[in-house]
DNA sequence: TTTTGTACCGAACAAACAGTTCTGTAACGA
DNA sequence: TCGTTACAGAACTGTTTGTTCGGTACAAAA
């Protein structure tokens, strides 16, 4: 890839990225985006077809190395080098989150969070099947399995969502003990 | 209030619908909704400050009505007059919305359905307060209980959507039970 | 170094949109 | 019936979007 394109493409996401921890998405011009990024209104057009492919291209860098990350561990329940704690998925999610790689924890706690959350949720979905779905955690039960896959889903990012509105008071072990207390329940029913 | 009024708002608000049940709320322009709702340009900014105005009362005459009419019921749960069920507010707000009053259901069931879940979840919360917190039915856990409100609330908006997703094959006493089941092991921890 | 390609800039452009202001008309309530 | 007021229609300003074109600067291959 050419060394301009990657420099100005970089340019565009962090002027980007900026004005979302500042305003909300919708009342962003494609001309401020510009100005703070100091590129050409043709150059924009050249990389990026709307302001919704923008989004939806800086949503996979974002998120594409944190579950990428999460989908590279060893299924399920696993053992930690460090220490003889067995561990989840999830706790491992909130440890990347804390450590805050490319400003993600601005955009998840701005008034644009909705986007990103949604966005974070589509992209869990595939993890929570391998954690429990696929070892069969979730056919004991009497309700739908992809119910349940959902239902699973939508509670840990709206616990992580939580954790960020109480200002991450809470260490990411703290949060996982929270997370699981209200799904452990129904996946070992 | 005088009947024009009346009149030039339902016509604005049921244009606004049918276009929300087309397209996406970004992409829907005040001169589409004036001229499908037939109404000069005038009339709607005189109705109307902005767009997302306009959304917003539409949420508040769409939520308000079920909303108020759950908040309406005995606390907790209760004795049905038609049967001997012992049944709770959450079944009472399904049946609500198969009855399907002022296309709730098409708004929901939309590209846009985000934004009207978002606010219904946010109507929610205070009627999940009065189910189980105010009872202190949340309080033995030693989960925070906030946390637990939340993590309430997004549950059963997460369970309509599922259920819409599934184009409501479901009866409501099914969604009812496996809403329950999903909860229940929570609050009576 | 020279050559070839291409990413970029700047300006200008048309079309659509938001929101306001004006005048005249018609419907409302009392 | 009469004063009030909601409305239509049109015009207007300023902004935004997305495109086009000629010229410049940088990159990689010769």
């Amino acid at each position: 890839m050419d060394r301009r394109q990657k420099k100005t493409r970089d340019a565009i996401f962090q002027a980007f990225t900026a004005l979302l921890a500042e305003k909300h998405y919708n009342q962003i011009s494609v001309q401020e985006i510009i100005d703070r990024a100091n590129v050409g209104r043709t150059t924009f057009y050249a990389h990026f077809e709307t302001k919704d492919y923008l989004l939806k291209d800086l949503c996979e860098e974002l998120f594409g190395h944190i579950v990428d990350a999460a989908m590279g561990l060893p299924h399920g329940h696993y053992h930690y080098s460090c220490g003889s704690e067995t561990d989840s998925v999830f706790l491992h999610l909130l440890r990347h989150l804390q450590k805050n790689d490319s400003n993600i924890l601005e955009l998840l706690s701005s008034q644009n969070n909705e986007i990103f959350l949604r966005y974070f949720k589509s992209n869990l979905k595939e993890l929570i099947m391998r954690q429990y779905a696929d070892k069969g955690m979730l056919s004991t039960s009497k309700l739908p399995e992809d119910y349940l896959v959902n239902h699973i889903s939508s509670s840990f990012v709206e616990t992580v969502n939580w954790w960020l509105s109480q200002k991450m008071q809470q260490t990411p072990e703290e949060i996982t003990e929270y997370f699981l207390a209200v799904i452990e329940p129904i996946v070992n029913g």
